[in-house]
RNA sequence: GUGGUUGUAGCUCAGUUGGUUAGAGCACUGGUUUGUGGUGCCGGGGGUCGUGGGUUCGAAUCCCAUCAUCCACC
């Protein structure tokens, strides 16, 4: 893998640059469609690829590891050839996971057990194996395992876990380190950035993970229920440390506004399950605000679903028959809002890439965010 | 015509030996969703209990009449 900055906003701390891959290059900032279990929900891998024009897209260890399972993946020869995307893929190490089951699972410092939600079998995950089973999948990003603290978070708890996040990060890398590339293509490690809302931690954080060297870093524990301030904060405070030459992915992250912001402050990649869930449950995203097209509003509104919307369906259908399939409960609505939402993200860094390369970002950024906060 | 059945929210139905302001699901309507246990989650509006009398401190509930409905029989 190899980042090239091409340029830097002066008015903020916003960055353009280039990531190449074995499977291809990701043009920064990013948004990274979120595919947990080797779909994105609702949406073809052509359409992905071609409507949405995504450059990289996300999967889950944890859900792929118990369905279709290893042996499986193993069989095929990885994630790419079994859902055919040939486009990048980053794969989730399980850790969120681990947050988001609370209850089924026990955390020790060789690692986590967990009951699986799908026939309550045990299993057991250990650093070196969320490694194994991230190259089993074949993940061209593959992300450290660490433990995502949840919002509000004792201070003392926050520390213990960040620093055992830490030991797992060397026994991650030292693994990942000692075992070779799966399929023929060159494998990556991304470390994660934890310490919950403190600034010390976070800070201490970001300077272990920056002293590992490896080719990307991650931030991980925000976005988990915590005040918008607060997140840019801790980003602000990890940016600064972070190396300028090599990308920030920030976990997770999120609504328009906060992605705007978050590249304002020198984040390159993000994921989110918002523009894809969202979607299904009729809230789109567009360059005027938000709408809620189950809404009885939209009834008789014939105006196209977003007309200043790049998408084959922001043009293709109106308001009012998108509201009739949600009306209706057909799988189309699904479809096609998750292809709008999706195509809108991708368009929204799109442009944010386009404006810090010719030096409006920043006057566009506030205008968006205002924008962005607008329920039609 | 005779005997019986059922009438409660837009729909399908609960509602105890009579007892506060008559409930549910669906539908309608509004909100919510941040490294996806999510056809999810939370809220709101809507009924003079077929109609008219009666008994009772009090009736969706008991009694009478009446209308509608469905079934069986003549």
């Amino acid at each position: 893998m190899k980042f090239t900055l091409k340029k830097t906003d002066p008015q903020s701390q916003a960055r353009a640059g280039v990531i190449e891959t074995d499977h291809g290059t990701i043009e920064t900032p990013i948004f990274m469609p979120v595919g947990t279990a080797g779909t994105v929900k609702g949406v073809h891998q052509h359409e992905i690829e071609n409507d949405v024009k995504a450059h990289i897209i996300l999967g889950n260890t944890y859900h792929l590891y118990l369905r279709p399972k290893m042996e499986v993946l193993e069989a095929v020869g990885g994630l790419h050839k079994f859902m055919n995307w040939n486009k990048p893929i980053l794969t989730d190490s399980g850790g969120f996971q681990v947050y988001s089951l609370s209850g089924r699972r026990k955390i020790t410092e060789e690692g986590v057990r967990f009951k699986s939600h799908i026939d309550g079998s045990y299993h057991f995950f250990s650093p070196e194996y969320a490694m194994d089973v991230q190259r089993t999948i074949g993940a061209d990003i593959i992300m450290a395992f660490d433990e995502c603290t949840p919002y509000p978070c004792d201070y003392h708890y926050a520390k213990r876990s960040m620093k055992m996040t830490h030991r797992w990060l060397k026994r991650c890398c030292e693994h990942f380190d000692s075992t070779p590339d799966k399929y023929g293509f060159k494998q990556t490690l991304f470390p994660i950035v934890q310490g919950s809302t403190y600034t010390d931690l976070r800070k201490e954080s970001a300077e272990a993970i920056a002293s590992f060297g490896r080719e990307g870093n991650a931030i991980g524990g925000l976005s988990v229920g915590e005040p918008a301030d607060e997140m840019y904060a801790m980003t602000e405070i990890v940016t600064a440390v972070l190396p300028k030459d090599k990308p920030r992915y920030l976990m997770g992250v999120g609504t328009p506004s906060n992605i705007l912001e978050n590249i304002a402050l020198g984040i390159d990649m993000f994921d989110c399950v918002m523009p894809t869930r969202n979607a299904r449950n009729g809230m789109l995203f567009t360059s005027e605000g938000t709408i809620n097209i189950k809404n009885q509003k939209w009834q008789k509104d014939f105006s196209p679903i977003d007309p200043n919307g790049e998408s084959y369906v922001d043009s293709a259908y109106s308001k009012a028959y998108l509201r009739h399939l949600f009306a209706a409960n057909e799988l189309l609505g699904k479809q096609i809002a998750t292809l709008h939402n999706l195509g809108f993200y991708l368009w929204l860094v799109k442009e944010a890439r386009r404006r810090i390369l010719d030096g409006s970002f920043y006057d566009w950024k506030e205008i968006m965010v205002k924008k962005m906060g607008l329920r039609l």
